[in-house]
RNA sequence: GGGCGGGUAGCCCAGUACGGAUAGGGCGCAAGCCUCCUAAGCUUGCGGUCGUGGGUUCAAAUCCCACCCCGCCCGCCA
């Protein structure tokens, strides 16, 4: 017999078994969980109960008295798994695992859906889309927004496993002032023909422009404040202004022809601010030219972002332009709908949407978990010159996302969490309570760099090209001081697989809510990132198999009797319950670590224990077949969170 | 000021949804282990006011309240 998930079945057997006592002894009680617990150590068992301190409570009795009748009471006829029972402490019930069965079991059952093993299959697939990455077509895709692919694409391959029909989304937000300032620098410059990868020249022509632009802006307002004597506000637009002007000092040191270049040419400008409005205004249009030159600069970013990405395996279904969606009237007609409604005002040409009205009126508060006294900022719809708001055109967005799918998850930085929150009572607001309830935004914290932010807009960021460049080669050193026998190919293969999966884990292993320092020894110190130590028990357990030349043909379960052997099987067999809690809670990190836990109670293993020369020979063949199971199970995982199961290393 | 997220060994992090038995790893530090399936490995040791103070409970890192510290947000930016 072969189960998808071992453990469940040994689970469910004490829990019915359980279930039946308590009715036999209590016939009229209602118990209305029956959780069981993994107990901290193995001679309390391998599932405990401690439901025997409530219970006992309730009926005025001692807890460990009551385990005891309990116990007594369990009917043993019944035992499958379950090789015995016993009280423990101050009232447990701990329920001991028959492990000459359930080491066949699990076994057997890894071994039997082999690639497919732990990947329980949801009751109710739906059509998801998971939005990811969609950083934007201005600049390089730095390490901080890199944490988002990362996520994005380890969420994505779970619920595929999970049964879901999955699809990967790259939003492209080609509409919007950032996407024009980049365009107006660029075409100032005459449009030069990129150097080198085009995400990273225009990159500093974005960062460099948008400084220009920013202390001219600033200056200006400086002597608007001035001429009336504003105290506070001069004070603030000075500070501002002194930041850009040390972000200048910078790029003029990193980038000094481009930079002396823009000078001069937007220089000559008067009005730069409304040269880039009016831009940003004809392409919402969809005028010719405008059309032209930020098509272009996008398309030429997206190549840079397409050829990052694919060296980091990430891959989409779908790439959404923004602008489709402006220009196809989807935003228009939204605006329309939404203008019905009685929580949009409008003020000159402002179009402003009273999200807190709209909260109060639904009734929502409860349901987002808002608490009753929050107001929620309102939010603006559509500018005074005519042109829309990013989240005005994330709702288009996101009811055309539900043409296709029936949930949505935004994997988007927590710092955008209002606008997300926004987003989804305008849904309310316009009647689709149904897409607003499947509207999922999974948020993660800031990558930062020691003692600042990372940053586009100032230039300051390590790219995600960079990370990987340097942990794979960092991992070919690494390798050429280990195995300096093999040769300069599978070196280089090693290399990459060692260094991307140190990058993937070292974005993926923590808990996505918790902000990381980014610093190069996280990634690239290989002693203390973990990827490189699944990998390597991996390559283990395939070198075990290899060199053992034969199939467990005659495996004796019975004889796996150690400790380890048996921590071993449990984690194994739990493999299916802890990626069920991943695809349903998203919790990618669930996964990594649960492979270095297991890793780590193989290495143990290999090194105490003897495999291919165990005696007798059906010992051997067991500790083979588990070996295979835990090959299984690493690699499975490892897929989950896009990190290469190495054969060798 | 308000909202949200975080605070667990010197450092990095699990564990908190659903309260359970002595709070787990890793790095670093100290001491050992390759006549044996890959030493990117293993063993042993040192190291903890689970931010603080209350409360609920047979039982609190976990639940409730208050406070402190850090981050993010509260834009006609995205």
């Amino acid at each position: 017999m072969d189960s998808q998930n071992p453990l469940a079945e040994f689970r469910l057997e004490c829990q019915n078994s359980l279930a039946d006592a308590l009715q036999k002894l209590f016939p009229k009680k209602q118990i209305a969980r029956l959780s069981l617990d993994k107990p901290p150590n193995p001679e309390f068992g391998q599932l405990a109960s401690s439901l025997c301190f409530e219970l006992a409570k309730q009926l005025g009795e001692k807890p460990l008295a009551l385990a005891k009748r309990l116990v007594e009471t369990l009917d043993k006829s019944k035992f499958s798994l379950i090789e015995h029972v016993t009280t423990a402490g101050g009232g447990y019930v701990n329920f001991h695992v028959d492990f000459a069965k359930f080491s066949a079991l699990t076994i057997d059952s890894v071994r039997h859906f082999d690639t497919e093993y732990g990947f329980v299959k949801t009751d109710n697939p739906l059509k998801i889309i998971v939005e990811h990455t969609s950083a934007n077509p201005l600049s390089p895709i730095h390490i901080g927004q890199a944490r988002n692919p990362m996520l994005g694409d380890a969420i994505a391959r779970t619920l595929k496993a999970r049964g879901h029909n999955v699809y990967r989304h790259y939003y492209i937000d080609d509409v919007g002032r950032q996407s024009a300032v980049l365009s107006y620098g660029y075409e100032k410059l005459g449009r030069p023909k990129p150097e080198g990868k085009p995400d990273h020249f225009f990159g500093k022509i974005y960062t460099t422009t948008s400084c220009l632009v920013e202390i001219n802006r600033l200056k200006k307002e400086l002597e608007r404040a001035k001429a009336v004597s504003a105290t506070e506000e001069i004070m603030k637009l000075n500070r501002e202004l002194d930041d850009w002007i040390s972000v200048a000092a910078e790029l003029k040191e990193k980038y000094r022809e481009l930079f002396e270049a823009l000078l001069e040419k937007i220089g000559k400008d008067k009005d730069p601010e409304t040269t880039i409005n009016e831009l940003n205004k004809a392409y919402e249009r969809g005028d010719e030219h405008a059309k032209q030159l930020i098509r272009e600069v996008s398309e030429l970013c997206l190549q840079g972002f397409k050829e990052t990405l694919s060296c980091a395996e990430v891959f989409y279904d779908s790439w959404d332009w923004e602008s489709e969606i402006v220009w196809s009237n989807r935003v228009q007609e939204i605006l329309e709908k939404l203008e019905k409604t009685p929580y949009v005002s409008a003020l000159g040409g402002v179009l402003e949407f009273d999200a807190e009205k709209a909260t109060q009126k639904l009734k929502l508060k409860k349901e987002l978990n808002l608490r009753e006294s929050y107001e929620v900022p309102s939010l603006t719809l559509v500018r005074a010159d005519g042109t829309t708001l990013y989240p005005t055109r994330d709702i288009a967005y996101t009811l055309w996302k539900f043409e296709r799918a029936e949930k949505v998850i935004n994997v988007i930085g927590m710092e955008q969490k209002l606008a997300q929150l926004q987003l989804k009572i305008a849904l309310y607001a316009l009647g689709y309570s149904n897409y607003a309830d499947n509207l999922i935004h999974f948020a993660y914290n800031l990558v930062n760099l020691p003692g600042y932010k990372m940053s586009s807009r100032t230039g300051r960021y390590i790219t995600f090209d960079e990370v990987m460049d340097e942990a794979v080669k960092r991992a070919y050193e690494e390798v050429s001081k280990r195995s300096p026998q093999l040769s300069e190919e599978q070196k280089q293969k090693i290399a990459n697989f060692v260094g991307m999966g140190a990058v993937r884990y070292a974005l993926v292993e923590v808990d996505p809510s918790k902000p990381v320092v980014f610093t190069w020894d996280r990634v690239l110190n290989f002693e203390t990132n973990s990827a490189p130590y699944i990998q390597y028990s991996h390559a283990r357990a395939c070198s075990i198999l290899r060199k053992a030349q034969r199939k467990p043909e005659k495996p004796a379960y019975n004889l796996l009797k150690e400790q380890l052997e048996h921590e071993i099987i449990l984690a194994v067999s739990s493999f299916p319950d802890v990626f069920i809690e991943a695809a349903e809670l998203l919790k990618p990190n669930l996964i990594a670590d649960f492979a270095n836990v297991l890793a780590d109670k193989f290495n143990t293993f290999y090194n105490a224990l003897p495999v291919i020369k165990a005696k007798p020979q059906e010992l051997s063949d067991a500790r083979l077949a588990l070996v295979d199971s835990v090959r299984i199970v690493l690699r499975n995982a490892l897929n989950l969170i896009g990190i290469v199961a190495p054969e060798r290393m």
